[in-house]
DNA sequence: CCCGTTGTATGGTCTGACCATATTTGGTCT
DNA sequence: AGACCAAATATGGTCAGACCATACAACGGG
């Protein structure tokens, strides 16, 4: 579909692939219902049992079904919904092959952190929890206790936004990257700068400053991210 | 690596797709480069072909490899970049399984689309295929034909701004809700309000008014795709 | 009523075979 | 020597069948 497909015979996964997207528009299946067995969905479609299984590879890639062996209620492929860990391998993978560029994320990234932050200005969600992050921020003994927080807290403003897709890409992005941003924290040595832009931030939403929350953001990541540093091509190791 | 693994033991194809992901990074391939057969790859890891083919399709999902079958240097497993189809078959997928709703996909578009042109609007870049566009979609005899033209002005804004990942995602979000823009275009019947935004972004990105290029593009989403519209769960047919 | 054993359905994996395709090779004719 | 055609070969695509590991279900004994 996405490109011309020149007239050359689709494989048959491909044709397993189209009737379970087919079946889950028609029957209006959503997560948490189950597709049949691989045996039995290769009998009905007239395939082998491996191109079935490929064809829920493919789906299961695409965070859309989850495969659990053994019997029972929840055996078999259940459609799921998580579209992040697609997201994550995507970039990862792309990064790694230098089809992405570090910048490329980064500038992605603040991209959407500044549209969520101007709509959690407006509504005031999320408040809480970015709080809760700061506190556990200024606890945190070590780098990797301090980004995992910083995480929490970015996360909470995209999930302010109640936008799941930007939120899903948030997180993807977030954790392509997590090795680099703990590189950051360590090369600044001292978090102090990090969280005072952090607090900025949180009282520019808290005071519905949509603009200044906007402008906190980019300083805040123009600091963790400068422009023109290494870590281009995500081959830190 | 992105949910807690909790101990489970890695399947098969994991472990593949594991040591292929590190081959990249250790040899630095990219793309253009070729991976070793399948028989050859079960061979080295230990594993049945079967296992390796899981692998292979996982990263054709993820437009990080190509197969093509033959002898020949074209032969085999290569190496692409395609991020696109994968963002592509995500977002339908997801939208199919109500767990996206359009107005989070158009929500996304808006906010890419905005700041994609002001960055146009400062660098002057993507003028003449957006011109290009304009010319051809005043020449369109159908919907379909418009909505195509508008794709690649749309696109041109985008990639406009030298970023290849939100370029990519914007593409994803266009080809997911093609056939809900051909119905927006049906259902306005005429194209002229439509053109008239089309211009006045053109004029604004010319001019270097990146705020109100911006301005400018969130009246014709608004326009095309109006708050509260029906195509919420994507199951037109 | 509780608990352990057995049965069974399910995914996970491997092997081996065969097909389709496209290049490579090598021979033959001009 | 060059052009052309046929056979060999390497590659992915597909299938069938077998077996393993797992986890629930059903059953039976205590």
């Amino acid at each position: 579909m996405t490109d011309s497909d020149g007239g050359r015979r689709p494989r048959a996964f491909e044709e397993v692939l189209a009737r379970i997207e087919e079946r889950i528009l028609a029957d209006g299946l959503t997560a948490g219902d189950r597709l049949p067995g691989e045996r039995q969905l290769a009998e009905q479609l007239k395939v082998g049992r491996s191109s079935v299984r490929e064809a829920l590879r493919v789906l299961e890639t695409l965070g859309v079904v989850s495969s659990q062996a053994g019997r029972g209620p929840d055996a078999g492929a259940v459609l799921t919904s998580r579209p992040g860990s697609a997201l994550t391998d995507l970039v990862r993978l792309h990064l790694g092959l230098a089809a992405l560029s570090m910048r490329e994320v980064v500038d992605t990234r603040l991209m959407i952190e500044q549209w969520s932050v101007a709509r959690a200005a407006r509504s005031g969600a999320g408040l809480e929890e970015m709080d809760r992050a700061l506190t556990a921020m200024d606890a945190a003994a070590s780098p990797r206790a301090f980004v995992e927080h910083d995480v929490a807290f970015h996360l909470a403003i995209t999930e302010a936004s109640g936008n799941r897709l930007t939120a899903a890409i948030m997180r993807a992005l977030r954790e392509a990257v997590h090795r680099y941003a703990v590189d950051a924290v360590v090369r600044l040595g001292d978090t102090g700068d990090l969280q005072a832009d952090h607090r900025r931030i949180h009282a520019a939403v808290r005071d519905g400053d949509a603009a200044g929350a906007a402008a906190a953001i980019a300083d805040h990541l123009a600091r963790a991210y400068p422009p023109g540093q290494p870590g281009q091509s995500g081959q830190s190791g």
